[in-house]
DNA sequence: CATGCATGTTACTTGCGGTAACACGAGTGT
DNA sequence: ACACTCGTGTTACCGCAAGTAACATGCATG
């Protein structure tokens, strides 16, 4: 029939899309963002044609690869984010998670973050705006939607946990890569660091002696 | 003499370096990041290897167009920040500062931000991570110096305020991006949001009716 | 056996970054 | 007056990567 037919060559193609995402995977692993199609094609043992056939454009093979590694990190953080603890706990299990994340793979988190990377004419006829760092956006609304479901924030709470959201994801994502690439404290010290900019130590902080307050 | 000579030349060459800066600003408001160095050269009224000779290569000549941004920018941020005034007004004057910065200019925005898009096999001879958003880092650095010379946190005061001032900037960073792209709310009370955060409301709201607090 | 149809290939076009080699114009020493 | 240098400009080219067209092949089905 006409629908097993349709089903069964769709799980061959997407075994095989499967297995060209791996590929690509290990490429960009090894050579950054800036890998060129042709080395993904050999490394997967075809050719170019094939890959765009299969994904558009270069576009949509990093948007196919982003998204994999974009879900498994959000799922971390997730489990991270609803684990039974108290606020604080979670909010630094969180952290932690992704600081644990790009820092065991920081050429993938690399990857995700500067997807455009590398790309010569391939941008032109792709929306930019689009290619950002879907990631970031995406842990923000994630973020945003938690903070309005479990705090009460008042009457503005819904805008209140959007911008925090993605302002708290921001945050996160700054320091982490700061961190990333000068190393300048252990991972406890950073997420408890950023804990307590949370936390108020800010606005609690006294001036220091001899000048206004910051 | 041969001294004299030399710094007429060179004033000379400054001149035309402005002048080809300028261009090529005009062509990266108009067409992004993505601008073509045949682009530039055709809106300076010239051809390519003259702007090779001034900037080495793409990356020289957007490092050079980024500090000319970049400066002005912190120029601005750096006088929000020492107006005489008490901490959070100065912190929210700083917020409007840069968001109002970003909304004024989109393109810059997004040029200085995302500088590598666009970019064919140029990235290769040069540093991808020299070139990943040097203003968020001197932004975090500067934040950091603020932070550190009039505020008082104690033993662990430098670390804090490093760590502080690249989150701070990450949090205004991705709010004002996501903000641009969305416009959810006037840049008025997006300030006074992301100051709430930092003031402590994360940690001070009360969990909500009918489930564990985040 | 012929007909689709997906999968694969080679060979090409286009466009960009970057460079080499040449051409002109002005000031300079003899 | 003449060759020399030096900065500024050009055209023409190379290499490389994205993306495409046209052709080949294996496998199911009428």
């Amino acid at each position: 029939m006409d629908t097993t037919q349709r089903t069964e060559q769709q799980r061959s193609a997407d075994r095989r899309r499967r297995e060209l995402l791996e590929a690509a995977d290990r490429v960009v692993l090894r050579d950054g963002p800036q890998a060129s199609m042709n080395a993904i094609a050999a490394e997967a043992g075809i050719t170019k044609p094939i890959l765009y056939r299969h994904f558009g454009d270069k576009g949509g093979l990093y948007a196919a690869l982003a998204q994999r590694h974009t879900d498994a990190l959000l799922d971390s953080l997730r489990a991270a984010l609803d684990a039974p603890a108290d606020r604080r706990e979670r909010v630094e299990s969180t952290l932690d998670t992704y600081l644990g994340a790009i820092e065991a793979r920081p050429q993938v988190y690399r990857f995700l973050m500067h997807p455009a990377e590398g790309g010569q004419s391939g941008e032109q006829g792709f929306d930019v705006g689009k290619h950002s760092a879907p990631l970031l956006r995406r842990m923000g609304e994630e973020l945003a939607t938690v903070i309005e479901e479990r705090l009460d924030l008042g009457p503005e709470g819904q805008r209140l946990a959007r911008v925090w959201g993605h302002g708290i994801v921001g945050m996160m994502h700054a320091a982490g890569d700061w961190w990333l690439g000068e190393r300048p404290c252990s991972r406890a010290e950073l997420v408890r660091s950023l804990a307590d900019l949370l936390w108020g130590r800010l606005a609690a902080a006294g001036d220091r002696v001899g000048g206004p307050g910051f």
